[in-house]
DNA sequence: TATGAATGAGTCTTCATTCAT
DNA sequence: CATGAATGAAGACTCATTCAT
């Protein structure tokens, strides 16, 4: 008779809108933004066509969600742990954050890497990646710079870029490649001299 | 009608089937694959829609043959500068070649990077791209293991990682940043205890 | 639970209905019935969507309710006005209700141009919109028989054009222009050899 | 073998946009714009929904195609004729052309009066529209200026809208009403003391 | 060989309408 | 009586591909 109240309708549309962000992540990142219809992602969600459009103005703004939504989520991670240890190896814990991230999000991952390449998905997300990015810098220039590296700006690059670089393949290799992440990490570590957490 | 028609025939379709992969290759790599129409490649080549077809079979053979070509071309030139130069020091060379590569061909590596990605697409370029990785497995693998690292295997993914991204990094950085690639070179150097060249 | 209650709720429903027209009128007159959804309506109402159909069975009727509602209340005031006046002058007091109309309710008049031209929307008003020209028919008639107009159907016609007219070009007008109803009026009463009131 | 000729296209072309357009136009006129789809269009014109675009960048575009052409047809009319005739009662050709275009272009009237009410419409077709009125107003203002006609602005307001009214009704009556255009023409004539022609 | 008009399947998006609460 | 989430049919538009010339 009477009508849901308020509370119920935003707790269906918070569940809905987590289903959809949750699907069209999952889709996009194995397809591709490109090959991925809102039909194929409403079929997935098990929701008419329209649904979709209630919760977000357009395919392209359902993307720029699901990046946000993960960037936000890897944010939001990496502080609240953070807080929770606040030793004095910052890099060596957040190397491991970052090993484990990929380890449990690993679509996030694709998704991410498959984002930065389209120039024009990138413009719509470009904010959120750069304040991901730059918390990273901000997390390693004080570690190198303290070690006494000469040239602490080229000596990130390198470490970014081997963290990419590893996130990249472990993420895009063959599904019966078995990728050793563990051993990766501990190298990693052995390079910058850290200990074994 | 003389032989000599013949052959100039063959000469214009050699070119008209390089200028449109070179033009794929461009609007690809700029734009993406599902960015670009034929008709835009068209436009760009000044050339007629249906003549690409009368070249490839469809934009997705055009795609396959762009990489292909690319790997090919790279293939070659590896093979082609080393026999020229014959360095006791292969890892040096590969090095150096891969950053050459980079600044010469940021196109094709920025469209190799955008396929690795696509499911569908990567199937089609699967061969090619396996040859190429074999190859840089094997010229790095008796380097590594001559040295006497530990665990070669481990060190090719590290050493492949740290290429890869700063390959990535180096291409798909915003435009209004000057990659130091020479600085970053001299640093791959040093990590592996390469003279600079 | 007490008689009144139901009164209440009559009341009720006939505010509601009444605001959902009015509502209805003021979107369809100025933007176009294709132009404006039913959550367009239940917004500008303060109101649910849901609700509009607890009143209408369809967008399409309440269209028509608008149209019938608007015609009907011409109806009444020209009735209940001229009951109060009853001059001899008959036309004159028409006129002079037509610009007073034009005047007061230029919304319902834009929708009314509108309307007619849809031949779908023209058919569920057609009664209504009959009713309406014979009642101009009928009181024109009689005045041009009575002066011995020689052809008082053509005259009519010509009669009703210039009103007809008068009053799109008024409703339609620039927002800028300021359109001279009442000299316009006065012009009309000398063509047809009335006095100013 | 060899490829049609640039003509030979341009011919083509030249037909099918004529084709559509004029296609455009009936199916506008008589059910309105909103009311009828693209693949409604390509269906009457015996084309793929497809070759509409390859002519026209979106359906407004070819509405909006459609009025200019039909103002542009007439404005040429008129002056081509007046070219011949050039008699020195410029308003008696003006309203034998209007009556005459009434009757031939029937459909041309009808979409006019349906776009001035859509505000969206109209403001792609302002221009052109205006164009037209500035015209007729240039037309008549001196005819009645020379008249001595003490308010001419007023007197052309009557004037058009009674042209207005009876194209209105004209084009807007019921099918099965004969309307005595002639006869209103006439009566025109004889209101401003023109003689038949 | 070369052209570009033509096709139509497929995509995103809108919106009137229904219905559980 | 009132709500707004959910549906799905329908519409505008794109684009790879074909084909007559």
């Amino acid at each position: 008779m009477s009508p849901r109240t308020e509370e119920q309708f935003e707790e269906i549309r918070e569940e809905r809108k987590e289903l959809i962000l949750q699907t069209g992540l999952e889709l996009f990142a194995t397809k591709g933004y490109h090959n991925v219809s809102v039909s194929d992602i409403a079929r997935a969600a098990d929701i008419s066509k329209g649904l979709m459009y209630n919760y977000f103005e357009s395919k392209e703004v359902l993307l720029s969600s699901v990046v946000q939504k993960g960037i936000k989520d890897l944010l939001e991670a990496f502080d609240r742990d953070k807080d929770g240890v606040l030793t004095k190896d910052e890099l060596s814990y957040f190397i491991d954050f970052i090993f484990l991230s990929l380890k449990n999000n690993k679509q996030f991952w694709r998704l991410y890497f498959m984002l930065i390449m389209q120039p024009e998905i990138y413009e719509m997300v470009k904010n959120e990646y750069m304040s991901l990015k730059e918390r990273v810098i901000k997390t390693t220039y004080a570690f190198f710079e303290e070690r006494g590296y000469e040239d602490p700006e080229c000596e990130i690059l390198i470490f970014a870029a081997m963290l990419d670089g590893l996130a990249f393949q472990f993420v895009f290799a063959d599904d019966n490649f078995q990728y050793p992440l563990e051993k990766l990490r501990d190298k990693v570590y052995k390079i910058y001299g850290l200990k074994k957490q």
